[in-house]
DNA sequence: TTTTTAGTCGTAAACGGTTGCAATGTGTTG
DNA sequence: CAACACATTGCAACCGTTTACGACTAAAAA
């Protein structure tokens, strides 16, 4: 980059007045008399005159930029997450910088801190599982976070959700309730705080409530492939019932299980407890939990805004509602 | 934001060093002694210094940061562009400032600019179609730009690409050769560079060629529903070949045919001409063209990060391989 | 007329770094 | 022992803004 061509110095020099007065113009301030204001407006316009955000980022120690720190941009779950976000984000005229902290967590501390380096004013944290040191760093900062579509297990950061118990237990439910005993819980990463401390614990209490002996836990299924792999397992365990967090995962259990000649939802029971179009587009369609995603990251990113702005939070763990949304893939 | 805690100047007071010995030792220039080098890191480690990027950034007017400017982050094909993006800049140390530009391109030159005035070192462009304004601006700043997945008509700036006219040859040409006649084209946005220059003029090219009067283009095909929806008229036009851009739309025309008792392939035949992994979900599986997305994001960052550096590129127009990837819903 | 007041504007000091250049010291060479 | 090269360090200018503070002016109040 070279010597920036413009700057504010430029445009005071031709606009004769102060350095100061173009600043005032340029950021609204209204202590400037009008003739003053379109003079330097026009010099500004002839010239050209773009302010440069990193020294106004220095000098009034705002970025107006916040950090996103998700696992995976691939993921629908966490790009929908993401629209949310962007769009409130741009609404109040913040700019994204993003991180991707890939499923493994590996050095999340350093990508996080490279995030806070570059001062954004703000974070957006919506990775399954914080890491220690991770959690370290933001209680260091005073920069602030909120949590979208996930929590830390002693809530010591602002965050959005769902109920994820009563979703899954709800969910597990139907299944009951349909007639399917042999129950089976298919997840992604089983550490993510969604899983490990909501999924797990509702699934086990769900299954003591209602004296069901056979605990079935798959992890680690996260694509497609995953997902159409593991219905040889499902079929040898004789799982009838199953909850998938993913709903790419459940597209490949049911499409295994189609092209076995199992059949959904007669001989086994499918449900999603995210959805994306995916669970529109396979068929039959699938049962899924529908999740508030866009809302969560909208809602998110607003309550980011607050604290940015030094307002205080009304709720600071805010949980909107979810339903279950039938369909094919359960009776 | 509070006044930083811990400063460049604060190490150096407490290290008995200057401010230009410690940038020297947090910026790796070996022009220091080893034990003063040791002697600085432990002082940094102590009050747990981090530097400040965007101080750094105004002094050597560089910021470690491209710009993204992106319709849709929920748009699988800009999804996984990025997600080569982002891999690249992450290997070559840069962090990625998102702007999400809309379909609509409204105020696609703000959104532009404002990055601008961040200072970033680069920008990749994965639009559909640079309106004017922003050709324009691209063409006033020396920031480099690299186009990923689109071009501009003049070639003005470098690009990653496929030859998006052979493979809709190719497409074609095998749709005719399974005795399909009656073939059409379904396309998101029409004046998309790709489909405006590309996938018409390719489509006109063949009709012609092989003689075949009945040309179908359905534009404004963006989603499943849009796709599912558009059926009544494909049916109604006797079409029996289609090439649809996203496969998200194909999936919901092959759904819309099954549900209407059409079969496929037999009595209409689909090719998807970009692959997610929605196009195999669906059944009958998609025949794609499949676009290495990917390896498009990766290579246009790689280029970027050469022309960050003032090296010279060897093509600025690299075209990538494509392959036409038979399935299901072709012969 | 004199004193307040409010509205405009400029001066200059930050903000937290980088970096060219000069200064210093140390060892090497003739 | 003088002269020189080189490694190490500090000095200070600079990057392009914001903003506290004070100066100035003109109108309003006394």
């Amino acid at each position: 980059m070279q010597k920036q061509e413009v700057t504010i110095y430029d445009v005071a020099r031709e606009a004769k007045v102060s350095m100061a007065t173009v600043s005032r113009v340029v950021n609204g301030n209204n202590n400037v008399r009008k003739e003053t204001r379109e003079k330097v407006l026009a010099v500004i316009d002839r010239l050209h005159y773009q302010p440069n955000a990193v020294a106004q980022g220095l000098a009034s120690k705002r970025t107006t930029t916040v950090g996103l720190i998700m696992p995976d941009l691939t993921n629908m779950h966490f790009a929908e997450l993401s629209k949310g976000i962007d769009d409130i984000a741009t609404m109040y005229k913040y700019n994204i910088l993003l991180s991707s902290v890939g499923n493994t967590l590996l050095n999340e501390d350093q990508v996080i801190q490279n995030l806070l380096n570059k001062q954004v004013d703000g974070v957006i944290y919506m990775s399954n599982l914080m890491g220690e040191k991770a959690q370290e760093i933001f209680e260091r900062t005073n920069t602030p976070v909120v949590l979208a579509g996930t929590a830390d297990a002693n809530q010591d950061f602002p965050s959005v959700t769902i109920d994820y118990k009563a979703a899954e237990k709800e969910a597990l439910g139907l299944l009951l309730k349909n007639g399917k005993k042999n129950l089976a819980l298919v997840v992604g990463d089983g550490k993510a705080y969604v899983n490990k401390d909501n999924r797990f614990v509702a699934y086990k209490d769900f299954m003591e409530e209602h004296k069901l002996k056979n605990v079935h836990i798959y992890e680690d299924a996260r694509t497609y492939e995953d997902g159409y792999n593991l219905f040889d397992k499902i079929k040898t365990d004789k799982v009838d019932g199953i909850i998938a967090t993913r709903d790419v995962v459940a597209a490949g259990i049911v499409n295994a299980a189609s092209a076995a000649g199992v059949k959904i939802p007669e001989d086994l029971e499918i449900i999603s407890a995210a959805s994306t179009n995916v669970a529109k587009i396979v068929r039959p369609q699938l049962t899924t939990v529908q999740q508030p995603l866009y809302d969560i990251g909208a809602v998110a990113m607003r309550m980011l805004t607050k604290l940015m702005n030094d307002e205080e939070l009304d709720d600071a763990h805010v949980i909107l509602p979810y339903t279950l949304k039938k369909s094919a893939s359960t009776k």
